[in-house]
RNA sequence: GGCCCCUUCGUCUAUCGGCUAGGACGCCAGGUUUUCAUCCUGGAAAGAGGGGUUCGAUUCCCCUAGGGGCUGCCA
């Protein structure tokens, strides 16, 4: 049995899809859980296409995820190099042996005969193929003398170079995860192996790189199925019919509402992320923002991803990256589509966030501070943190519905304080800041005790008082414990709030009056 | 249109001929809680339709329908 070696081939046209993770998640995966190795190659054969910075940003994407390839550009490796860009000659070579071997021919239709052609198909109702049964009628290598496909190789129109499908024949491919698959021949066209420019299509570098770079198993998604009938016909005909990969086509990832594959318009249709990380494009409608950008943990998305497509067969749902690629085997993919749903993708968050510590949470949230010009220690971000971390669903959450944790409180819950507040208790609560003064330790323990002692002197009750405290302290009604709450806002703090609050809450009731 | 793939609760899925069809998200109800959230308990919710094969089909086969992909000198 040959090593495991997957890849994983994204082109560098823009930001690398939510569904390309996953394809090089699965990839990851199978090569952890075999001892194999993950690659990752650079598909950029299209000049047309190349978006600069996009290697980049899936490099980074990759490295945000944890799947930190074995081999490719800038990670070593003994089969380089890993950019197509950077091969070109190779493809070349490949090509003329495909000529050499009668597979293939030299076709010099223009771009202009070729829609024409397909017009004239369209006009007919029918679909136009270069292949078997028109292949005879068009401007290449088969249909030309010799001396004139000579001199028309030498000359300035260039020219490309078809494969030759052969006819009559079945291609049978044994899909692990679609079982068999046939395909006639006959209905295959004679696919461009290299463009006019000299660069190979993905048909051609695909198969002439997993083969030389030893590829044990192509996973991809299940786009590639239909020419997966020429990959294998590109095999045999470059001799290495013996040899091929064991193929493996993912089920595609689909829209969260509405018809077909999930896209990056979905994205902004839907106000979700369907990229790894935020894409800054020419244009506002070529940008994106990212899972990360969003506030999303790395092994939630990680997690959430795995499991579109594919289960471990039990009822254990969590899983880290590690657990993965312990469990993962590519005999449970499923074969049939998964709706992209981003409320379990929620759900996913905040149970690795709720699982964070306060200290590893507050790690992460430190950027955020920075940013918002907080100026906090580690021991007060981590307790916030700790405080907090059951009541958001992002990272960007912490400081947005903990603000006042932070600064003053913006604005008081009126209702509350309409149904809650009795202005004759002024004194009351005024007695109460006093006690709260004169409470050491200023922690949650102590502050429950003075509040409690206080209650009972006043014959107020828990409905009386903490509501009061809490729109107070936070302005709102949704919030960690009051006490704790407190205890990390400190006495100071505490002390100002509680001043100003019982003052605007008079006001707005005599407003109200 | 042609070729190929797919089809279990709204969603992700388990089931590899014996099912009172299980779990998770979401939803609803109740409980815990000073609030919110977390958490706990319970509930509603599925085998696209039609034929076969079989003692027995969600599971195997065929047809239909629906969905998806491909059909570029893009990947």
């Amino acid at each position: 049995m040959n090593p495991v070696r997957v890849r994983f081939a994204p082109s560098p046209t823009g930001a690398l899809h939510i569904g390309g993770v996953r394809t090089a998640l699965y990839n990851y995966l199978l090569a952890r859980k075999t001892g194999g190795t993950f690659i990752l190659r650079i598909e950029d054969t299209d000049q047309t296409r190349y978006v600069p910075g996009a290697e980049k940003y899936i490099v980074e994407a990759l490295e945000w995820c944890g799947l930190r390839p074995d081999e490719g550009p800038g990670f070593g490796g003994e089969f380089g190099p890993y950019r197509q860009s950077e091969r070109k000659a190779l493809y070349a070579k490949y090509a003329q042996v495909l000529i050499d071997r009668g597979e293939a021919y030299y076709a010099f239709d223009s771009a202009e005969d070729l829609q024409a052609a397909r017009d004239q198909a369209e006009a007919k109702g029918e679909t136009f193929k270069y292949g078997l049964e028109t292949r005879m009628q068009m401007t290449n290598s088969l249909t030309l003398s010799a001396e004139e496909t000579a001199t028309r190789l030498a000359g300035e129109a260039g020219y490309t170079i078809r494969l030759k499908v052969p006819a009559d024949e079945e291609v049978v491919i044994n899909d692990l995860i679609r079982g068999e698959v046939t395909f006639k021949t006959n209905e295959l066209d004679d696919k461009i192996m290299l463009k006019s420019d000299g660069m190979p299509t993905y048909h051609l570098a695909n198969i002439v790189d997993d083969h030389l770079m030893e590829i044990s198993h192509v996973i991809r998604g299940e786009e590639w199925l239909p020419s997966t009938a020429h990959h294998v016909l590109l095999y045999r005909a470059l001799g290495w019919g013996d040899e091929m990969p064991t193929f493996a086509h993912l089920p595609l990832i689909l829209k969260p509402t509405g018809k077909g594959k999930l896209s990056k318009r979905d994205g902004s249709r839907l106000g979700i992320p369907v990229f790894p990380l935020a894409w800054e494009g020419e244009t506002p409608e070529d940008s994106f923002t990212g899972f990360r950008e969003f506030g999303f943990l790395p092994e939630a998305v990680i997690n959430f991803l795995a499991f579109l497509g594919w289960n471990p067969g039990t009822e254990q749902e969590m899983f880290s990256l590690d657990e993965l690629c312990e469990a993962f085997s590519l005999e449970r993919i499923g074969r049939s589509g998964a709706r992209f749903d981003f409320q379990k993708a929620q759900w996913f968050n905040q149970q690795y966030i709720i699982a964070k510590s306060g200290t590893e949470l507050a790690e992460m949230l430190r950027p955020l501070v920075t940013e918002k010009g907080y100026e906090v220690s580690d021991e007060f971000l981590s307790t916030a943190s700790d405080l907090l971390k059951e009541r958001v669903t992002f990272l960007s959450e912490f400081l947005e519905t903990g603000y006042y944790l932070f600064e003053p409180v913006r604005s008081y819950d009126e209702k509350t304080i309409r149904k809650r507040w009795k202005p004759e208790r002024t004194a009351a609560f005024n007695d109460l800041r006093q006690r709260l003064l004169n409470t050491t330790p200023y922690t949650a323990t102590a502050i429950e005790a003075t509040t409690k002692a206080f209650m009972a002197d006043k014959e107020l009750k828990f409905g009386d008082v903490l509501p009061i405290l809490r729109i107070a302290l936070s302005g709102t009604m949704k919030g960690p414990s009051v006490f704790d709450l407190m205890a990390l806002l400190g006495q100071t703090t505490v002390e100002e709030r509680l001043q100003t609050g019982i003052a605007s809450f008079n006001k707005l009731h005599e407003e109200l009056a």
